[in-house]
DNA sequence: GATACGTGGCC
DNA sequence: TGGCCAAGTAT
């Protein structure tokens, strides 16, 4: 253990037991308590879409996903269309199809038992270092440094490391290899997180109320709101694209399921051109077609998109059926399309 | 190491 | 309003 933090484990684990936050996914410690362990399949499911993503975004969707694929077998045997759409408006959608990769192989080809350590976990598809070490400890009691994006900040200020990231990240997890405590991984590596989130905030942490003020370096040396530093990002670009959405007189509208790999991987959304800065205009079928009088904006995580949304009744098509087609079904982009389409002066039919 | 990959909330 | 940020991974 490094001199002088010596009680970091212990003071975060008493915070951690009755100040922390319970996320549905979460054992609380009565029941941890009353002897109830984690399931594996909760904690994988919960990590998985907390990456990259708040607890409140997540919530709702890993609700509905429990309530439909109770176990990993279920969530195996899913078609993945419908995985897909329930994914969607979460974003990353390379989540959602490594997500069923993972559950087939667990289900398959290891009769339904996750592995029980950091390392043989990180060898499934969507699971990299910080999600095998959050399962590891959580469900199996690996005594893992588990770092994400706040377990980085914490820590950067509790060494007031100046390294900017991600150079610094080597560092970071070595550093909360050697706090993280042998009794109760799992329970340390949340009080971590939710430390970060809650108390050890990006902007105005709020060392007055935190539990390891004695131990914070950056807190003693008044820099804890400068920590951690980060390398500079590059601006985002502009991009411009077309899209159709074509609509018959029985309401079904003309969709199409967009390739595995890339920009909303595996997604449903409207046709339309590239998105480029001098995009050519490329209607999926001839018809009399009227742009809506409202663009739609999005800004991805590289660039920042302008659509041009079109809008055509037509029976020459290959139409999804009405009933087979809800906006939620569709990424968040595609529903601010279907939006626009619907308050666009639609032509009459040919 | 650098880049691609979503979305919504906050100030 | 626009940049920053969130329980990262794959290539």
């Amino acid at each position: 253990m490094r001199d002088g933090k010596g009680a970091i484990g212990e003071s975060l684990l008493k915070w951690y037991d009755t100040d922390a936050r319970v996320m549905p996914w979460r054992v609380s410690p009565q029941d941890r308590a009353s002897g109830v362990r984690p399931d594996p399949y909760r904690i994988w499911l919960s990590e998985v879409m907390l990456q990259q993503t708040t607890v409140a975004a997540v919530r709702d969707y890993f609700r509905r996903f429990t309530a439909r694929w109770p176990d990993v077998e279920a969530l195996a045997a899913a078609e993945d269309g419908a995985v897909m759409a329930e994914w969607a408006g979460l974003g990353y959608y390379a989540r959602a199809r490594n997500l069923l990769k993972c559950a087939r192989v667990v289900a398959q080809e290891m009769d339904g038992q996750f592995p029980q350590t950091a390392a043989e976990l990180q060898k499934l598809p969507g699971i990299g270092p910080y999600t095998a070490g959050a399962i590891a400890a959580i469900a199996y009691d690996e005594p893992v440094a588990v770092v994400d994006g706040n377990v980085e900040r914490v820590v950067s200020r509790l060494f007031a490391v100046q390294t900017p990231l991600p150079a610094a990240k080597p560092e970071l997890t070595d550093l909360t290899a050697q706090i993280t405590p042998q009794s109760r991984p799992g329970d340390f590596a949340q009080a971590m997180m939710d430390l970060g989130a809650t108390i050890c905030t990006p902007r105005n942490p709020a060392c007055a109320i935190c539990p390891l003020i004695a131990d914070c370096d950056a807190q003693s040396q008044g820099i804890a709101a400068d920590l951690p530093r980060k390398l500079a990002k590059k601006p985002k670009p502009t991009r411009l694209g077309f899209a159709y959405v074509a609509m018959n007189a029985a309401g079904d509208v003309l969709l199409e399921r967009r390739p595995e790999k890339g920009l909303l991987g595996g997604m449903l959304g409207f046709p339309g051109s590239e998105w480029s800065e001098a995009p050519t205009p490329a209607p999926p079928l001839r018809s009399d077609w009227q742009e809506a009088d409202a663009e739609v904006r999005h800004t991805f995580t590289h660039f920042h998109l302008i659509l041009r949304v079109f809008v055509t009744r037509t029976e020459g098509a290959n139409f999804t059926p009405g009933g087979d087609f809800a906006p939620g079904d569709l990424p968040t982009l595609m529903r601010k399309v279907w939006d626009a389409a619907q308050s666009a002066d639609w032509p009459q039919p040919e």
